[in-house]
DNA sequence: CAACGGTGAGTAATTACTCACTCACTTATT
DNA sequence: AATAAGTGAGTGAGTAATTACTCACCGTTG
């Protein structure tokens, strides 16, 4: 074997790597109806016959590409072993920070965004492979820690949603509007999770004094 | 003029009004690139060659819709009336059910977000329009309630970035992913606002017992 | 009649997708 | 070892349909 000359043709394989990396990121800039199956052949470094060998059709390599992005494992077991230590700071900011880093590309939510709007029948298992888990996760533990009265009784689902709320709305306006992020990352980490765990609102840090009943 | 009897033919104005409107809600369904202007013109009830009577260009039209779709004002004085009276809890409330509210189409969510990912020129005007105030509104009221003692110290743009979160992300896992909600409109603005002014973590109501500091 | 609202029938370009075919490489047969 | 046959990657040149957009031409009305 070893064809190390220059193996001038790729396996099946690579070829369909190659062709699911070229049009996710298509995809993800311009969506489904704005790319065409000329460019992601160009990108892809080939003829557009063959992107027509390896998927059927557009839609189908399209629905590929959603089936391929899924990835989030690592985060979760982290958050677990913080949730059994009760670490309510370092859980949120756990979730917070692995959705606000800084490499994090835009393409997953570009591409969730898009399959989402355009009304693609996979958005919606995309979504919950990279949404829905998180919520379930964390309404969860919010519950838990509710029911041992660490936190207040609320919605566990609705909080959940709240704060992730926070969080993906800042990836949102960062990486879709463009808005500038004027903090650092730990920053705006760390201010989002104090937030949501303690409030807007000051708590009195002297409470000898009498508190206000009306 | 009173064309009482069967007007056949509309005024340049009307017209284009019934361009926009129908075209409005097909690019805020199907997006710029998945919308033929056949459509619209058959949405509109006209053939097609007149909307190009109308607006020279496909563009043309989508752009005069995301101008033409500018409208907050009432909310930003309702909300500055109870600012003025320091009512923190009716400022935030008002905020959050006009975003929540729950008879508001999603057209302009839709449009807005389509306009983003789709990188139109007309994007950011738009989102200025009809986001960026609601940050600086609110930010600048927070600020101010910092100064006063009643906030505590944080980031007043992120703060408000983070409630705006909240309630958005609502709407677009409402309206966007198809996401039941479980709560009813009400419950769901009380629980968010009530979760962003005084936190998720359960405080003591007995403070004359002495606060551990470590 | 003249201006304007309105249209049918185009057109050039682009689209997703197909097909007949070549080329590189492997395997079986002599 | 040489050759024949087979396999699958890869392509150039299409095609039918759709696209945004145009234009010569109506018909109503002031």
């Amino acid at each position: 074997m070893t064809p190390r000359s220059k193996q001038k043709r790729s396996t099946s394989q690579e070829r369909q790597a190659g062709l699911i990396t070229a049009a996710a990121s298509l995809f993800a800039a311009k969506g489904f109806n704005g790319t065409t199956t000329k460019e992601i052949a160009r990108a892809a470094g080939v003829s557009e016959a063959l992107v027509f060998k390896h998927f059927p059709t557009k839609r189908a390599l399209y629905g590929a590409i959603l089936a391929e992005k899924v990835t989030v494992n690592e985060l979760l077991e982290a958050v677990e072993e913080s949730a059994k230590k009760r670490d309510d700071r370092r859980v949120f900011t756990l979730i917070a920070s692995f959705r606000i880093r800084p490499g994090a590309d835009s393409t997953l939510l570009r591409l969730l965004l898009f399959s989402a709007l355009e009304g693609h029948e996979l958005s919606e298992m995309f979504f919950g492979k990279h949404h829905r888990v998180f919520y379930d996760h964390l309404a969860t533990y919010i519950e838990t820690r509710s029911a041992e009265g660490a936190f207040r009784m609320v919605d566990p689902l609705l909080a959940a949603r709240a704060f992730i709320g926070m969080v993906v709305h800042h990836r949102l306006l960062h990486e879709i509007f463009g808005v500038p992020m004027h903090r650092s990352h730990d920053e705006t980490v760390t201010t989002y999770v104090d937030l949501f765990l303690t409030g807007l609102v000051q708590q009195p840090t002297a409470p000898a004094q009498r508190r206000g009943s009306g």
